[in-house]
DNA sequence: CAGTTATATAACTATATAGATATATTTTTG
DNA sequence: CAAAAATATATCTATATAGTTATATAACTG
């Protein structure tokens, strides 16, 4: 599973969340969202296909781990559209306010 | 449908990084992808519900321009995440490392 | 060793989604 | 006005996905 469809659940935002603040085994996980331990476990191997997780075995108990890197991904898609967070609608804008009207008042 | 399910279709990040250059028609992103007709307008319907692109009737044609405004809570997502970037695997190391084993080495 | 704990997985159900084809709607054009 | 063009939508199919319950697999504990 990519990046971004891992990230497209909100539930799997969330254990992502948890984990980063600390390393999690699978219980905290479930005592910390509402999701059913098999459903947590589910999330998890996605994450963990993701390979926004890692896990290490410490006996009986998985400790899962935040890894980060795969976000640059999303960095590197955000980089582009990051300077015109300043212009917001300005591209639109200019490209039709300039092109034939000039005072009509058409709403959204 | 939220930025992030919008954004996990890669076809729909590839019309948006064509309508991020310039406002594309319909039939423009047609030609440009390898996507039937109605299947560019149905990944558009999405953007749209997504509030990431925003449409200018012009006659017959609908010119589809970005709205780059929901981006911001990717962004804002990935903003705790980012120092991480540079430290990387630290946080797992150091948990684990510091724990319990010395030179125990089993592997994953 | 028996029972319990921690986690993963299988089987199933319900829902969402992407794409295709066909068609409807609106606008343009001769 | 009739045909064509641009776009949206309806319907259908196939596939993916999230969740549940039940179970399997280890590992721990008394």
């Amino acid at each position: 599973m990519d990046t971004f469809t891992a990230l497209a659940e909100p539930n799997r935002r969330r254990l992502l969340e948890a984990i980063r603040q600390e390393p999690c085994t699978v219980s905290m996980l479930v005592t910390r969202s509402d999701l059913s331990q098999p459903a947590v476990s589910k999330h998890l191997k996605h994450l963990r296909e993701a390979n926004l997780v890692v896990v290490k075995p410490d006996g009986q108990k998985r400790w899962y781990s935040l890894n980060p890197t795969p976000l640059e991904e999303m960095e590197e898609f955000l980089e582009p559209y990051r300077q015109l967070f300043l212009t917001r609608l300005d591209a639109l804008e200019q490209h039709f306010d300039l092109t034939s009207r000039t005072e009509t008042n058409e709403g959204d």
